[in-house]
DNA sequence: TCGCGGTAGATTGTTAACAATCAGCGATTC
DNA sequence: GAATCGCTGATTGTTAACAATCTACCGCGA
């Protein structure tokens, strides 16, 4: 799968929103360079990329001269709407790109295995680093890389309450449907299927 | 206007933007650290940061170890689409804060004042950067910069055909409208001139 | 002629030192 | 006693040197 040896600054940059999204930092709790430079490993150099890309991700909050620290979730409401807008995306793209879809499923099917190993494992943060990944090989399969950015910032602003996690089967379940109707070549029930684990 | 003294990043990355925006890079072309730094008059550093960060909004492709190079601008129908969720964000952020922006109307005049300027000089980028931090006061002043990572990215992705500057003065009659519709504490008509805004 | 290594140059990735800025706190002054 | 100034430690911002990686080109052999 590794298809390019990761670069620091991107594995510094999964570490970081791994533990973000597992909650490992409570909401506004700043983080310093230095000292996450030192756990990790690595120079400041690094850590400084990835915390202006998580800041644009929207997991951190940026101020000039005062660091980052860690957003807090979004409130139901607000939510809501974000959670449609990722849906009108995914659905556009698919709708769009259903055909190249079936041609590509084999980042798909890998996407998926990894869901189903995580959700196994019971490990938060991968188990949504997974669903994520499924969905934009999804997207990348059906050539909508160009809204990419947008979308990941809306699953961003998701992972900050991933909250569907009482039951782990159920998680790779959804998506096990959507992988199916994909296999069967029906685009409708695979929008169904999308429309019904967004949310 | 200037609340804190710009850092050179900002600076470096507003710049950029301009350029690109502007239509001095063309699509496709790779953008070079150390050009850029030399050109700028800074080092590589801030140049690497603002390259990151235009990558996150959209503006610029990034490869590992080959750079980034400028995007090339969404095709009509993909254009529709970006333009049809700015639209939706706006409105619902609008449709929430209302009686917010009545009270903060003070960024949102200033600003306005800003594009009146800016569209009587007739330089293209300056305009479109105005448009843009016009929308972005009535968002804040209505609380609703939760979203504004996500709305930023498509901004940016209509930026790169910023397709409306056949009169110069229409840009700044449209925008008016809007302002005219907050003073006068009329939220229908105000969403109203913000959706003809928007296309 | 075509394909394969291998080498050189250019470009990005990383690091550590130095500079600028900020928040907190205590002394000084009115 | 309250407000302000200036110091101090901590933190981020910037720089330049070094390391790793990639691209393009050239020579070699089949």
């Amino acid at each position: 799968m590794a298809s390019s040896p990761l670069t620091i600054r991107e594995q510094v940059t999964n570490r970081i929103r791994d533990d973000v999204v597992a909650g490992n930092f409570p909401p506004d709790q700043p983080l310093r360079e230095a000292e996450l430079a030192k756990r990790l490993g690595v120079s400041r150099g690094p850590v400084r990329d990835a915390f202006l890309t998580l800041s644009q991700e929207g997991l951190l909050a940026y101020q000039a001269n005062r660091g980052v620290r860690v957003r807090r979730p979004p409130d139901p409401e607000h939510r809501a709407f974000v959670v449609s807008l990722r849906r009108q995306i995914e659905c556009y793209v698919v709708g769009g790109g259903f055909a190249a879809l079936r041609g590509g499923l084999g980042p798909v099917e890998a996407a998926l295995a990894d869901l189903e190993d995580a959700c196994a494992g019971r490990d938060v943060a991968r188990i949504a680093r997974c669903d994520v990944a499924f969905h934009e090989a999804i997207l990348v399969a059906c050539g909508g890389s160009d809204l990419l950015p947008a979308w990941k910032w809306l699953c961003s602003q998701m992972m900050l309450t991933y909250s569907r996690l009482d039951d782990y089967h159920d998680v790779y379940e959804e998506h096990l449907r959507i992988a199916r109707a994909i296999r069967a070549g029906r685009k409708q029930s695979c929008i169904s299927a999308l429309k019904a684990n967004l949310q």
